[in-house]
DNA sequence: ATGTCACTACAATAGTGA
């Protein structure tokens, strides 16, 4: 079973290059990012002619965040991320499907830092601890996937030195990932790919993708039981290459059917 | 500091978030 995920950056901006992804790559369950529309200018139809179910969580303008599932049911378990009824960010929507609980998250970008939102950022993921901690319990295949802006350490960096103090890579973040992994998580890329610059994510600016200069920031975070089924795990380069794409490439993890 | 996108609105350019 393929799992995936990609911040499409505008959905319905972006729609052309995710259903020829979609088509292409063939993925049974999707996790998306950034959709950057509210929740009636989810393109459902488009989506479902391609082969998919889904279930979405957007807002006005910005985050958003959806499910796909191919020849699955797919049970909404969650939307929102509990531990501030006053966030009114869309950034997390869970689903069971096929035995595994799924949670796509949309972790905030925190820049500039020090500020409000590198606050905003630190609670969070300090939520999306205590969160994890409360899954993790039940003993059940959790999946936390999605773009978290944190690269983990200076391997997931093209210049490391140079992002010492944003907020996608402050050591007060990389700890708070840290701390989430320490729990029993498994960096399900990091974990196949020890040793290898592997990016999910370049910017715009100064031609970044033809130079490589990217940030590995989108992660499969899998609970025990999911990891020992864990198989395979890539970057779909190729989608970034493509005109009018998002940011970031799609990212994927080949699960062992049970 | 720069660069490039998408989306939005007291809309045909300027703001904002990334």
């Amino acid at each position: 079973m393929k799992l995936a995920t990609y911040n499409v950056n505008g959905v319905n901006g972006r729609l052309n290059v995710l259903l020829r992804w979609l088509d292409e790559a063939k993925p049974d369950i999707v996790c998306l990012q950034e959709l950057k529309a509210p929740d009636e200018k989810f393109p459902r139809r488009e989506i479902e002619r391609a082969g998919y179910g889904a279930i979405w969580h957007g807002q006005k303008s910005w985050n958003g965040v959806a499910i796909l599932a191919r020849d699955r049911d797919l049970r909404e378990t969650r939307r929102g991320l509990p531990g501030d009824p006053d966030d009114s960010h869309s950034r997390y929507i869970e689903a069971a499907i096929d035995g595994i609980i799924v949670g796509c998250l949309y972790l905030p970008n925190g820049n500039p830092a020090p500020g409000l939102k590198f606050d905003y950022k630190l609670r969070w993921f300090e939520r999306l601890q205590s969160y994890a901690a409360e899954l993790f319990e039940l003993d059940v295949p959790v999946a936390l996937v999605g773009d978290f802006n944190v690269m983990p350490t200076d391997l997931d960096v093209y210049a490391p030195e140079r992002w010492r103090d944003d907020a996608l890579f402050r050591p007060e973040v990389r700890a708070a990932y840290a701390e989430l992994v320490a729990m029993g998580w498994t960096d399900a890329i990091r974990s196949l790919h020890p040793d290898e610059r592997i990016y999910t994510f370049w910017k715009y600016f100064r031609n970044a993708f033809a130079r490589d200069a990217g940030l590995r920031i989108d992660h499969f975070l899998l609970s025990p039981s999911l990891r020992e089924r864990l198989i395979a795990a890539g970057v779909d380069k190729f989608a970034r290459a493509w005109g009018h794409t998002s940011d970031h490439a799609p990212v994927w993890i080949d699960l062992d059917d049970r």
